[in-house]
DNA sequence: GGAAGGACTGGTCGAATCGACCAATCCGGT
DNA sequence: ACCGGATTGGTCGATTCGACCAGTCCTTCC
């Protein structure tokens, strides 16, 4: 369920030169290319690499606002909300939750404008009964995984 | 700053045939070879697209527990508190917010244990004055940029 | 109206990589 | 001591990349 060291520093290289062939990976890291190989199919098979598609920021995108958006939902009509979430591209992702809210939503908008308009539409859903929006004002730590990936394997 | 519909297609076509060619995508979406490799290069360029590296799920990597901490910070302490929580590998991405709180933190861990201890190296730090945990408990839609890119572009 | 610049097209070229094989070796667990 | 999985080091053909090139189209500016 882990990741060992060769894994981790596997996954740094790999993310750190994304276009690196197996070959020169394998020589970086000092093993053998059919070990690389191996350890890749069985990294994706397994999940830990989720996919090999291009990262697209919402902000290059034209989307430069983010928000994080927390509803509670009336009792019983989860699913309901679920549906009427899924369907407003702008929410990333949506995340159940312990505490005070039941759902917590990653909100993008081109604008706080359309970011309101994003918030309305969710309270346009009957199952939602209340919301509490968190504008995200700076980044402070930029989005990483590299030191997770040290700590697991290291 | 915004992206048009062949960017739309081309980042939707990446992001479900990660491994393609620039030959075939270029067959795909009906354009010349070289138009592809323009439109790439652009993107890679203007931080539409950050990177082409393997994305890493911490859940995979063995942290299966996600949770949202959100910090009050004592008065002019920001940069101290940040530079506290850049130390702690499992902190994936801060953000300065509005609202209540002054942090917005991403966390994972091994287990709800570990969750603890991490919580509570992120209260050693003098600068920060209270936290409030949310766990997330189920995910209810999974990250997507799909459906963002199709209403920036179509 | 005409000129200039940028984007797109369709083609070719050599270098490099991938993915698949193979037999031999190493190591941990039974 | 034995067995099986993992790793190693090597080769093979097919595919792709990245760089060229000249020509056409469209938009913008003079």
């Amino acid at each position: 369920m882990s990741i060992d060291e060769l894994d981790g520093r596997l996954l740094i290289t790999m993310r750190a030169h994304p276009r690196i062939g197996l070959t020169e990976l394998a020589r970086l890291l000092g093993v053998a290319r059919g070990t690389v190989q191996a350890r890749v199919e069985k990294l994706t098979a397994r999940g830990v690499i989720a996919d090999f598609g291009p990262t697209v920021t919402p902000e290059g995108a034209g989307y430069p606002i983010l928000a994080f958006v927390s509803l509670q939902i009336a009792q019983g009509r989860l699913n309901e909300a679920v549906r009427a979430l899924e369907s407003v591209p702008e929410i990333l992702e949506v995340y159940g939750t312990s505490g005070q809210a039941d759902l917590l939503c990653r909100v993008v908008a081109r604008g706080t404008p359309e970011l309101q308009e994003i918030i309305a539409r969710i309270l346009a859903s009957p199952a939602v009964q209340r919301t509490d929006t968190t504008i995200a004002l700076s980044i402070q730590v930029p989005y990483r995984i590299e030191p997770l990936l040290r700590a697991a394997s290291g």
